[in-house]
DNA sequence: TTTTATAAATTGACAGTGTCAATTGACACT
DNA sequence: AGTGTCAATTGACACTGTCAATTTATAAAA
């Protein structure tokens, strides 16, 4: 019981304290991811991560964020393993749809929690939208080269949300097939990556363009 | 106070229990759902709802098997005033985001609550399947007709998948476009019924076949 | 009509939860 | 050594889901 709490001292219980909740999460739902479990299973009273978060709803934000972050961090790290942006937008699907069949229960934290106001969070929003930075990043460039055609925004919310439509239905087990998941994922991505691109002639032409 | 309940009356009270349900879901999510506030607003007594529900899993599991319901009906009626399988599955795909914007705590119940052993809920499990009939079914007749090309299972899961991807993220405002929705959706639909769809020679082909 | 059997509804009770206030504890500094 | 202050603990309150015991009210029997 030091007398006073470095700020190291207080991230690593934070961090402690969000894997407990993670796992607990994991184990029996945001139900059974209670407080006093949490501070049990940390070994300190019922009351001291009051001390830390908030309030529960806190907590669950702390831990919705720290995953978006490594998620943003495996995007980031692939994103740098691939100069081509086409083939860089395929790389951060399959990122993606990997990341979530490793950590269902992380994807599961982080999508499918009912997490009202999230926009209270604005660390936990920052997370997200790194989250997407590199997609982002890969669909303006591609846009510029050529290869892809319409609006950014649209583009990356089109391949977003197929991607996470797959791998939440997946996840919930409505469409229950396997290890198939795997497959479809790629049928998704190509049928994507397909229907965004920049028709031929277009691609051509701003080429064209671009080249003098 | 009847002496005998008739089945009516149980079923008119358990729907009036889910009804209260899923606005008290609308209200306050899944925790502030609680038996005793339903039981509350329904003017009974605290432990009366447990004559006709197990418990609260199953007072859940009824609210959505009653959504599930009502999107399979209007996916049916809907079907039924398109005779042609790919209008009709475009078709569909409008009205499942219709009904998702038209019905957000409903679609909200239906998909982002995590329940545990679904399967437990045969009449649950039921509905959900009904609700995809009508679309495996355009899918199946386009399939014949030559129009779509590729593993059924596959093309329906992908369709639905990237509808449920976009509804979902718009839902929890992950993807936060005001009114875009529709358009996106629109995107979306084009680019998946493209992307599935066969390819002009084989499908002049099938019907080169079909027709003699 | 009075009694009775019984389904339906209510109350009581218990363990468990999130959260705040009051209390205790322990260390750093004078 | 004493003291002020932060950290941790305990106590308490209003909730929750759920079961057991009890009461109520009515349909059938007398």
């Amino acid at each position: 019981m030091p007398k006073i709490l470095t700020p190291k001292d207080v991230l690593q219980f934070r961090q402690r304290l969000c894997d407990l909740a993670l796992k607990a999460f994991a184990e029996q739902g945001v139900e059974g991811m209670s407080l006093r479990g949490l501070a049990a299973a940390a070994g300190c009273s019922r009351t001291t991560p009051y001390r830390y978060f908030k309030d529960k709803a806190d907590i669950l934000a702390a831990v919705r964020q720290a995953q978006f972050q490594r998620l943003a961090d495996e995007n980031e790290a692939v994103a740098l393993q691939e100069n081509d942006p086409d083939k860089r937008l395929v790389a951060l699907a399959r990122c993606y749809v990997r990341f979530a069949m490793a950590n269902p229960d992380a994807y599961r934290v982080m999508f499918s929690v009912n997490q009202q106001d999230e926009q209270r969070y604005p660390a936990l929003v920052k997370q997200i939208k790194r989250a997407n930075q590199s997609m982002k990043n890969a669909v303006n460039e591609s846009l510029e080269k050529g290869s892809l055609a319409g609006d950014p925004a649209n583009i990356v919310h089109i391949l977003w949300a197929g991607l996470h439509g797959i791998v939440s239905l997946h996840l919930s087990d409505k469409l229950h097939m396997g290890r198939g998941i795997d497959e479809l994922a790629e049928v998704m991505i190509r049928s994507l990556s397909q229907a965004v691109a920049a028709q031929p002639s277009k691609q051509a032409a701003a080429r064209r363009v671009r080249e003098g």
